[in-house]
DNA sequence: ATATTATGTAACCATACAGTTACATAATAT
DNA sequence: ATATTATGTAACTGTATGGTTACATAATAT
């Protein structure tokens, strides 16, 4: 058991920040499966129906209705009724906080990496020396 | 149990992009965990060894550890021994996949949505009226 | 009215995973 | 040599998830 009472500021950031994180965690876990990233690349083509979505898969109709009810948790694409058909349409919206997150990421591999790598461990050489690292406890 | 020995094409891609797809989809499913992701986020400002990590997280340090070791496995940090300490860097390498990934979906933000939207509607307004559907079984 | 089609959900199962505590090991400090 | 520190891993637990089959329901077709 860690002793947490103590625990400072990083525990409970603002509830503005909050919510716009739940948004992003729920899109970076609807995308981590490879199924429902293939369902969003299919729906980039347009609007289709549950079942037409199911038939391009190797796994049952049930399955996809689950991913789709996850990705619809997440936003990522959104239902309409239509006859006895459910369109699904994309919904990129989400999506804009992801790559949001990667942006942040972007200057890593833009610049030269070799060059980014020795900076940063000289960087941490010289933290490592110079913190006396009394920060808990 | 559903028959694959009956599935077509869709079941196996070629080689090359089964690989890059593996890379892509471990990326993915890594950055799932927030955990993971603000291990990443810290780990921008510089190498750290993996004690350092763990204080700044409300788990145990065998939590982290375990995160680390995906983060190992998805190429998304790498792991340098130095003393006792491991000390681990960044790579932002498997980034760009899921960046290429995105990369599909940025003009869905930068285009008006409206207008696309609508404009996918009647796609697929048409593609209902035209296509047969016979296509399996 | 009855059958068929499109779809979602419940119930169940196996596996993955995030977390925990306890233990093992290697490097440093005393 | 012995204690301490930094770290990983094993064993266990609870919960989420991805898959399945079976069932329920609403809309359309006959």
């Amino acid at each position: 058991m860690r002793d947490h009472s103590v625990t400072r500021l990083p525990s409970r950031p603002p509830r503005s920040l909050t919510l716009a994180n739940s948004m992003r965690d729920a899109a970076f876990s609807a995308l981590a499966d490879p199924t429902r990233r293939a369902v969003l690349d299919l729906l980039r083509g347009g609007v289709r129906p549950s079942g037409d979505i199911a038939r391009q898969f190797p796994v049952s109709r049930p399955a996809i209705s689950k991913h789709l009810r996850i990705l619809r948790r997440a936003h990522l694409v959104e239902e309409r009724r239509q006859g006895r058909h459910r369109l699904y349409r994309l919904n990129p919206e989400p999506l804009k906080s992801v790559d949001s997150w990667l942006e942040h990421y972007r200057n890593f591999w833009t610049a030269s990496l070799s060059n980014l790598k020795s900076f940063v461990e000289d960087e941490y050489a010289k933290e490592m020396l110079s913190k006396p690292e009394s920060k808990e406890k």
